[in-house]
Order: C-alpha cells, then structure tokens, then sequence
DNA sequence: GGAGGAACCTACGCCGGAGTAAGATGGGGG
DNA sequence: CCCCCATCTTACTCCGGCGTAGGTTCCTCC
C-alpha cells in the first residue's frame, strides 16, 4: 500500500488540465485513506510530486477539492444505478443488478466510495445536502420500478426503497471490509435474494398479512 | 432549539460525580449537534457553566470525553435490540420488535445515535473498531435466530443479518430526518413486513427459485 | 534570441482550538 | 474561629495546518 501513484520526477511540468486530473487523483487517494480532517493539503501536493501553491492555483481551497471529488463520484453511483435498473426487463434480474451495481462500486476506482458513504464532513450542511441527495436519487430511480408494476403507494414505496438501498450499501461496504469470507458473486445474489424475496408479489399476499 | 441544558447559576459548585454527569450531557449536546471536530471543548464547558480546566478534571481529553459516550450508547443500542429479540419467541414479532428497537434508539436521547451511526471520527481506529463491533454484535444477535430456526450455513445467515441490520439502520435514520412523512408505527411495521417477507421460509422455497 | 507568460518553488502569516500553569474561593473538620 | 482541600477561574502557551506573498525556471512564439 501507499504507492506513490505519480510522485514521479518531482521537477516536470505538466498542462494544466493534465495537473489537474492527477491532482484530483493524488487528493482522492488521500481523503479516502484519512478521511477529510486529517487530510492535508501538503500531503496531497506530496502525493502529487508537486508544491502546495500548486494546488490552489487549480482549486480555491480544501474544501472545493473535495467537494469536486464528491460530486464525481456520486454521480458515477446514481449514473451505475440507473444502468443497472435499465439493463432488463425482469424485475428479478433488476433487483440483482441493482445490488450488483452497489457491489461494483464499492469496488471499484480506489475505494472512493468511502468519499460517499463515509465521509466524515457530513456536519457541513453542503456535504450533507450532496450526500443525502445521492441516496434520495439512488432510491428514488427504484422506487419508481416498485410503483410502476404494484399498487403500492407512493410514499411506502419510497420508504420501502430507502431500506432497500440502505441493505445494498450496508452489506456492499461489509463484504468489502471482510473481502474472501464471501466470493462477490455469491455475496449479490444472496442478499439480492433477500430483497427479491421482500418485494416480490407484495400486493398478492398483502391482504392475507394484514390479518395478524 | 440550542436549549442551554444547565448553565444554570454560572457559580454553583457540584459533587464530583454531579458534575461529571452533568458534563457527560453537555458534550453529548455538543457533539451531536456539531459532529466531534467542529465540537470545542470551551463550547462544551459553557454549554454545562463551567470552566475548560473543569473538564479537564474530569476526561483527560477531548477524545476521551467523545469516547465515553460513544461507549455508551453503544451499548444502549445492543442492549434494546437484546431485549427486542428476547421479547417474544415468535419469529415475526421478532422482527417487529428488532426493528421497533431501532427506530426506538434512532428516536431517543438527545439523538444519541448520531455519535454511533454518523461519527465523524471513523478515521480513528479506536472509532472505527468501536462503530463496527457495535454493528456486528446486533447482527449476530440476528444472525443467531436466524441460524437457530433454518438451515442456512453460517456464512450465509451472517450475510443476511448484516444486511437487515443496514436496513434498520438506515429506514430509521431516513425516517427520523423526515418527520412527520410517515407515523412511527406504520414505519416500523413496513419495513419489518419487508424483511419478514424477505428471509422467512427462506429454506423451503430455496430449491425452487435455486432453478432460475 | 529574447520578451513574456505559464508553471512552479521556498518560506512565511496567521488563526483556531487543545491543553496547562498559577491563583482565587468557599465550605467542612479540628 | 480558622485552616485545608476540593472546586473552579483567568489567562496564557503551543502546534498543526490552511492559505499566500514574492521570487524562479523553462517553454513558446514572434
């Protein structure tokens, strides 16, 4: 681990938009492995073979660095989720690509998902706001699948797919941190089926529940 | 809001034990409120009428102070869903009661459960591991039942406890941000008809849907 | 080949906030 | 009645880390 990424030949220049994607990179590595507080700025100049001035010559502060980070990557969530509800028609074969989506962002692009779901600066009412929007939207893209084909109603479908989304990052984040107990693979399918087996035929036995 | 708790009488001298308590509240108050990076240890002392060195006296320092509550409501949480799960033996009302529990944590005490489910300071290893043991002991609790009444491998019933356990969570969360959307009741009980539906007769109908 | 500007550097200002020294105060036991 | 210790206070020190002033190098284009 900490391999350097691009601390390579500390004395050449580089265009401005090529600096600034590896500034981006070497600023992700860092707040993924502190998180933002401990982060600092001179370490990711560091990280990025480069002064610190440098750095706020591409980017008015700590903050909007982050933020920039941010915004990526939950758009690359939202973006794989709508991917995945729209890759079939099955309904069943949805709900195991939604959760298939979660898992391959969770593992994917240098745990930057940590950025999303783990970051410590949601006390920052921007942060907060980007953060809980992703999950609204993640959730909402499945809510409209529930509604589309039952007649649940709109506001327990919504509740109904904010638990959803929450399972498939929660055991998403948990088969990461104990990666070889389970093959991913196996990890999607029982938990999708889990899911599956939630929401599947809902109407139909609805009635017959109420009873209790 | 910002209710000043107890800075009553700025000059009023307490027993020891008094005041820790009283000191214990007033962090909570602070941290919750402000996450524990942006809480400040002079904030914390005025919020209680008191003197930094005070604190001092008290908690040998800030993450300490942040600790012991963390401790605390930890187990608060563990021991509500200990006691949901040993309430009854009938396994649906299990599921009601566990869920019940949650939302029961999430709703209570000053919004305690911010210190355990958004801490800022995951980045600390003794955080980190506190937050994950907290979530794994609850998961085993279900993990336990589950194993007890149904042939699912261990592995597997881990998987699925884990992944209720994020549901929980996050429906409790989603539902205490939004107030007055949905009746606490009606929450509990829509979320936990989704996770009955989900793993109950999990092995019976296995077979079948193993098929596809 | 030499201006000019873009990319880069060293070295510092400065501020917030954790933790501390040294002294004031007040009430219970001798 | 007065001493003593526990309680509490004011008023600092110190440090990490963000952001910047001012100067330097190297490439490009005329």
């Amino acid at each position: 681990m900490t391999a350097p990424s691009d601390a390579r030949a500390r004395g050449t220049r580089l265009p401005r938009v090529r600096r600034r994607r590896q500034l981006l990179a070497a600023a992700q590595e860092v707040f993924v492995a502190r998180g933002y507080h401990a982060a600092a700025m001179d370490e990711i100049a560091d990280r990025a073979g480069v002064s610190k001035p440098v750095l706020y010559q591409h980017f008015p502060g700590k903050l909007e660095l982050y933020l920039a980070l941010l915004e990526e990557h939950s758009e690359v969530l939202v973006e794989k989720q709508r991917e995945a509800l729209e890759s079939t028609d099955d309904n069943r074969q949805r709900v195991i690509a939604s959760f298939r989506a979660y898992f391959d962002f969770v593992a994917g692009d240098g745990e930057a998902f940590r950025l999303v779901f783990e970051s410590d600066l949601r006390n920052l009412p921007a942060v907060r706001e980007k953060s809980e929007e992703t999950f609204q939207r993640c959730a909402e893209l499945i809510g409209a699948v529930i509604r589309q084909d039952t007649s649940i109603s709109d506001e327990e479908a919504h509740l109904l797919s904010i638990g959803l989304v929450g399972m498939a990052e929660t055991s998403a984040r948990y088969w990461l941190n104990n990666h070889g107990s389970v093959p991913k693979g196996a990890a999607e399918q029982l938990v999708a089926r889990l899911a599956w087996r939630g929401i599947s035929g809902w109407d139909l036995h609805r009635a017959a529940e109420e009873q209790d």
